[in-house]
DNA sequence: GGTGAAAGGTCATTAAG
DNA sequence: CTTAATGACCTTTCACC
């Protein structure tokens, strides 16, 4: 379970994950030693899986993106996934419950180009049947840390809250 | 337009984006100075819009996942909004075009959690109805790279010194 | 290229559960 | 008694001018 200042760090890091443990060490409180033992610990637990830039693709020039459910032909799934591996717009894939059998999100940088991206997902042979919504606007952006917050030992956990020498 | 630069420094920055200028300018084969440039250059633009530290929230012990479509009454887009934005589950929402008006994904620590997590959105007033799927399994990992090597402009290889215009 | 500043590692000491 | 935090040492490496 994660503690407060867990929760710190991880909340600085997700602001900017190129700080150093110099500088956390000084805006959380605690000593340098202290930050590097519980950012290796984050790590060897695999809570940081890893440190990423983060690439906004709309500024890239791909300004439509879309959510496609796929319903696809019975033991498939393996050969569907190939399939989407192979197509650049596939951002994100997920097998799911309910009447679709997948879901998956798709970007492209035009209507054109997104309908092309969907006939190729058809053109696969083994998809039964695809509905696709388009994105119009985001309204929460990607967060984690509001859920780490309600689930973080409130303080009587753990030992240590910044400690003033 | 992305060439095939600053695609080898997107590619090198996705992996572990607390790289520095030197590796980078060792791992791709060009001087300091222009990897310096060129990353100010996409910072400016916005294409690299940030670096974050990438949770991983089965580890963290949310272990399940579902996408929700909602359905809200007319006009109530905003507050709808604000009351996800409330709701710690909640990872990220989008307003969408089709049936729903709104899709939104929710992590948990537990099926229960999750019916918790459900029912709170529902209890908001301002939505007729919902419908989730639960994610089973991760078949395609976010990824973003495929999309941008297929927009790239592909002039020069990775060995020989690309020029900037 | 040179320089000042961090990173990364180790360790004895101290405090707390 | 076990676990964790601390501050201080060190060397190497990087970032900035």
């Amino acid at each position: 379970m994660l503690d407060a200042l867990d929760l710190a760090l991880l909340e600085a890091l997700h602001d900017d994950a190129r700080l150093g443990p110099l500088e956390l060490s000084r805006s959380i409180g605690v000593a340098r030693a202290t930050v590097s033992s519980r950012l290796q610990r984050l790590q060897d637990d695999g809570v940081i899986s890893g440190y990423r830039a983060e690439l906004d693709l709309r500024q890239a020039g791909f300004t439509v993106q879309a959510f496609v459910t796929l319903q696809i032909v019975q033991g498939a799934i393996d050969a569907v996934r190939r399939d989407l591996e192979t197509i650049p717009g596939v951002l994100e894939a997920y097998a799911t419950t309910g009447e679709g059998d997948l879901v998956c999100r798709v970007a492209a940088a035009s209507h054109e180009e997104l309908q092309t991206t969907l006939l190729a997902l058809n053109r696969s042979g083994r998809v039964a049947r695809s509905t696709s919504v388009v994105i119009l606007s985001e309204l929460v952006p990607w967060r984690t840390l509001p859920l780490l917050r309600s689930a973080a030992t409130s303080g009587a956990g753990r030992s240590a809250m910044p400690v003033r020498p």
